[in-house]
DNA sequence: TAGTGGTCTAGACCACACT
DNA sequence: GTGTGGTCTAGACCACTAT
């Protein structure tokens, strides 16, 4: 019998294996890394390896000591990738187009100073703008950008590129919070995103920063009738090992 | 002036400074790893196992021979946390309820036969369930749940505790597929969630399998007015070094 | 105090993919 | 062919923390 040499990803099949069959069940502990590395035939670190990222995923929890544990599913995460819009657009083998329906600048209302944590009556920067799949309105864009932030924005016209497109490039890492909702069409989107009499709208609001600096904060409005996000979310480490 | 040794960490909080600030510009190649190791003064490995996180982040992507390169932001991740109800109700500070409104085991639609992949008319258990946070019906569940692949089912009755708790005690560890959509509330919605003329609904549709066996299907509802999802997504390997 | 995980090292060999 | 990352090892020392 040819005895096979172990790597981390086998291990960490391996030892994911028995956590989702339950052998090592809910609330137990595995046994410790000198006796796995023993089992297995391999260095403690090829086994520490293989548990930290096991531990890193949220399967397991490590405590010098205590040992390793396997631990309650408290909550499921889903994982929502949201892409610039043209790319979406594009993916799902559509013709993205791009429309400029205003800019301004203009002094910030009482919710965009809360948002943007600015004193009322600040300058910003106002944009709307309408994004097409083919001749249907796919998105409608509101964003407020902070002029102290982002002071190059002036210079932008935003006839060809959308807001959205060229912050990714100016300001590739900030940092994001989103809120998803269902909401009764406003007005404005009445007006502009061609919706049926009280169709709802799928409302993302999105803030961005970095560091400190508060740069833009966005309400992306869609059809509810044609609008909905997907996510697929499967327990890692599964089949890595099996070829 | 003394010399502090540097850890994986330290280093892996530098490359992210280098990558987030535009030191190292999106598209371009960094360092290879035994230059890195000779500019902080420490081993090979220490430097792998920095950006292998950096990479498994997804901001740098890392081939044999050509190097490790600054990737262009495709798309935004947005980790949407969906906690077992009770213990979401309750972290709010509002005291959860359950009531099951309906239990019975019936032929499956033919929708609900797709979603489970099962042969149209096979019976199957649906429940209906209401969960209210002090006494307002806050989220109106209508699952179906595959009786070949959990048999055990049949004995439950689901007066007491909701099939969601019970089955992520059951099966703790299935992957899932979630939707996200606004949407007009159907008349079972208006009927139970309590709901304004017209008011939209927050729907979450779930699909949740194990291996090859899709176990349960869920449509959650919310009032549109009342519920929204929130995530905050920061670029991580910040300030861990900071202390 | 003792047992556990956390990390580092120096060296080694390998797998891959650019040339 | 050759330069890069991918991984393993044996040993070491350290940092926690349960007891």
């Amino acid at each position: 019998m040819t005895q096979q040499l172990k790597t981390y990803k086998d291990i960490r099949q391996i030892v994911m294996a028995r956590i989702t069959s339950q052998i090592w069940p809910v609330g137990e502990l595995i046994p410790n890394e000198q006796d796995l590395a023993e089992e297995f035939g391999v260095a403690r670190a090829t086994v520490n390896r293989a548990i930290q990222e096991i531990a890193d995923a949220g399967f397991v929890e490590r405590r010098r000591k205590a040992g390793t544990r396997v631990v309650p599913r408290r909550s499921r995460d889903a994982v929502v990738q949201i892409p610039i819009i043209g790319e979406q657009i594009s993916d799902m083998g559509r013709y993205y187009s791009y429309q400029l329906v205003a800019r301004e600048i203009v002094p910030v209302t009482k919710k965009i100073a809360k948002e943007l944590s600015l004193t009322p009556r600040t300058p910003a920067m106002h944009l709307i703008c309408r994004h097409f799949a083919d001749d249907i309105v796919w998105q409608l864009e509101d964003r407020w950008i902070n002029l102290a932030a982002v002071p190059t924005v002036k210079a932008q016209k935003f006839d060809v590129i959308g807001p959205n497109e060229w912050l990714v490039r100016e300001i590739p890492y900030s940092n994001a919070e989103h809120v998803f909702r269902a909401a009764t069409a406003s007005s404005i989107e009445r007006r502009h995103l061609d919706l049926e009499s009280d169709e709802p709208v799928f409302v993302i609001e999105r803030k961005t920063w970095q560091a400190s600096n508060i740069i833009t904060w966005v309400r992306l409005s869609h059809s509810g009738n044609r609008f909905s996000m997907t996510t697929r979310d499967e327990i890692p480490y599964g089949k890595d090992a099996l070829e």
